[in-house]
DNA sequence: TCGGTGTCCTTTACTAGTAAAACACCTGCT
DNA sequence: AGCAGGTGTTTTACTAGTAAAGGACACCGA
């Protein structure tokens, strides 16, 4: 809402992630910049992603950073998890550029187009679901999309607890309107990467996040 | 802070990511499950991370249903941006559960991390920077830290606006003591691929993020 | 030396999310 | 029928972040 000018703002990232401690914080921020001296030479354009070479990015700095403190410890699982973390900040709030100018938080556009690709009506609660996130913030989504004609609610005739919820011609055309347009911006995002790599980066993430995905299995940490 | 029981809880995920639009959102939710029917079974023990073989994950039921619905769209790039997003959140909230344990948030962990690797002093506006955050969120992270004995600060004697944080041995031993832990579980998270997997996946990453943290480059997305 | 300008940090006002309690309603059991 | 218990949604109270304004201070140039 604020920074709707795309441009990353140097060091109000609204979200960090992070190696800082090297998990991964996808709402708070992270801390894995300044690995070198400390702050980059902020004028230095940067390591090109040249296709070929990972070149040097926040997150390698900053492993390094903890093997000169910890030299004992594997830090492996941070170059994978405090990237993955930062690309998500960085992406976020890149990404939400072309949503903000269409006035959407990325959230409002979530559910907006839970309901687009389902094609049907959805609860609360589906939405909820859908959405990854928490009824309460449904409700005060709906509350706020309904105001503003993007969505509509009917009650359910048999089970009057129930709402179903649905996208309104101009819900949809908002989402069918914009959906091209984040695409096309995607693209330019990856387009460092061929589309070999593309596919091969796609592949990976499918595995991780089946693992993650798979409820057990990560519910209980070291512990 | 709430949810200390480190149980993911289901569906309230912290931060859903996700494909829902098919961006990504770090910090609030996205909506990129329930793919075939509506919601999963529920029940069905969801695809196992069988080695090898990319398994279907919801980001592929999402996407799915957006090229039902908008055949004439490339849906390439939410394959790897909608799942950076969403292992992002998945992450996340798994992750935090051993800093949980510990009596910390992700964002406090990730300053007294910063510290703790660059093994120096730094000022408020450095450790915003080392973690992507506001100067404000430091300011009020500082302030809590310190009433818990986990960092000092002293004043700059020739610049007097500025201050200067260091750990306390108690936050030191704190940050030394929660980081194998937290890695342990890193290592956990990421066993579903192999060790050359994990290189291939964090060289992958690194390109791109070194893409999204080149400043210029993404600045303007499609536009 | 003194004012303008910029920097560092904090304060203020506000936003958007969460967890848990509260409601309203269904459903199955007795 | 009537109630116990469960489910779908909303409400309440609160948290943690942001942006922007504010205050203190340094530094430069006249």
């Amino acid at each position: 809402m604020t920074a709707h000018n795309g441009r990353p703002e140097q060091g109000e990232a609204a979200s960090g992630e992070a190696v800082a401690g090297e998990a991964a914080a996808a709402r708070t921020a992270p801390g894995e910049a300044a690995a070198e001296g400390h702050g980059r030479p902020s004028s230095g354009p940067a390591p090109r992603p040249v296709p070929g070479a990972a070149r040097d990015d926040t997150v390698a700095g900053v492993v390094r950073q903890w093997r000169t403190v910890h030299p004992d410890l594997d830090t492996g699982p941070m170059e994978i998890i405090g990237r993955v973390n930062r690309c998500a900040a960085l992406l976020q709030q890149a990404e939400d550029a072309p949503l903000r100018r269409a006035g959407l938080s990325r959230a409002e556009f979530d559910l907006l187009g839970a309901l687009r690709r389902t094609g049907h009506e959805l609860t609360p609660s589906e939405l909820a679901r859908e959405t990854f996130s928490s009824g309460a913030a449904v409700t005060k989504r709906l509350k706020q999309l309904t105001e503003r004609g993007l969505v509509e609610r009917r009650g359910d005739t048999r089970d009057r607890r129930v709402a179903h919820v649905h996208l309104t011609d101009a819900g949809r055309d908002l989402v069918d309107g914009i959906l091209p347009e984040q695409l096309r911006y995607e693209r330019t995002v990856l387009a460092g990467l061929d589309s070999e790599r593309q596919d091969e980066l796609a592949g990976l993430l499918c595995m991780l996040l089946g693992r993650l995905e798979g409820r057990q299995g990560l519910a209980r940490p070291a512990r």
